[in-house]
DNA sequence: CAAAATAGTGAGTGATTAGTCACTCAAATT
DNA sequence: AATTTGAGTGACTAATCACTCACTATTTTG
């Protein structure tokens, strides 16, 4: 019996359809922006049932966001592994591409950025600092780059989501190419 | 109530300390999470007359947003000036540091992050993108810099953003040193 | 088949809040 | 003194929303 035999439950599965809704709508309207009403009927379920799945708005948000974190790790190993040469740099560099793709809908960069919003609910904040955490790190093992290296692949994250946000990649103006060169704006 | 001592404030004046309620309390819960009473009870007066003096919450953010983005300007610029060395670098990196002097009491800074959650409100993203059209134009024309270095001045500060909404600088662990590692976090 | 377990919902409740409106009172103006 | 102007408010309304609960329908099991 390995785990990946396991026959998932019928509510498993849906928890799983659920947190995929979540991801989406969440992604679209925020934490306080989204009523569990609109996430409900994304998956085509009652709220009262969201309800029974997950005790809390609260609780949804942070699986979401879990989830989110994990697709990214994944796509940086994806990354990584696909990558030519095997340098601290070009790895570092494939993570990025990885990661540019990965945003490519924009649903789970705009979690990211409503998860920083809504950080000061304790459990929130927990989890962007955990899924950081997991990023960092991973970048720094899988990668062996020098600290500042993988700082800087952060920080160029960062202002890849502010890229999106303020729609700055569709923007062909003198400062906002100043602004968004070189970068895979997804 | 017959008391000689209330002063009453002219309309512009009230105006400007509802402004800088604004900043404080949206600063605090975000665009969605603050209600127009919480801004009034910390400028001292009731709901009904912010919404004379702001004709809708959305225009009172704005108004707080636009605010917020001067002041980041006019304390880039006295960095700017207060800098001994005047190389572009030297420069860039003043008004960083002013920068950070300016985010220390985490207000201005939180509302940048509230606007970017927020910016899919058009009034909002638009506010934000002309704040930042402000800050890198200012950036650049004043300091000289190469694109290059501009674009990192800017991908830092959105670093310092993430570091203080996770709270990584009062985090010891290795990977988050990694992450403020050089940054001035405020 | 009967019974137990599980999937799923309709119809609420109580709290919150953006925005409105008719109003009061102080101050300036005539 | 009388009138006008502008500052400021109390008391609403209509909508939204997180969450609950009593309930039904379906599937699994003994």
């Amino acid at each position: 019996m390995s785990n990946a035999a396991i026959k998932l439950s019928t509510a498993d599965v849906r928890r799983d359809t659920v947190v995929a809704s979540a991801i989406t709508v969440f992604a679209q309207t925020g934490y306080l922006g989204t009523s569990v009403a609109s996430v409900a009927q994304h998956a085509g379920i009652s709220p009262a049932y969201v309800f029974k799945l997950f005790p809390s708005k609260e609780l949804l948000f942070v699986t979401a966001l879990d989830h989110c974190f994990e697709l990214v790790r994944a796509a940086l190993e994806q990354g990584a592994a696909t990558s030519k040469d095997q340098t601290p740099e070009a790895i570092l560099y494939a993570m990025g591409e990885a990661y540019a793709d990965l945003m490519a809908d924009h649903s789970l960069l705009m979690l990211q950025v409503h998860a920083q919003s809504a950080a000061s609910v304790p459990e929130i904040g927990a989890a962007l600092r955990k899924g950081l955490r997991i990023i960092s790190m991973f970048a720094k093992t899988r990668s062996q780059a020098s600290d500042d290296a993988v700082q800087l692949f952060i920080a160029y994250g960062q202002l890849c989501h502010l890229i999106v946000v303020t729609g700055l990649d569709s923007d062909t103006s003198a400062w906002a190419r100043m602004i968004t060169a070189g970068i895979r704006h997804p």
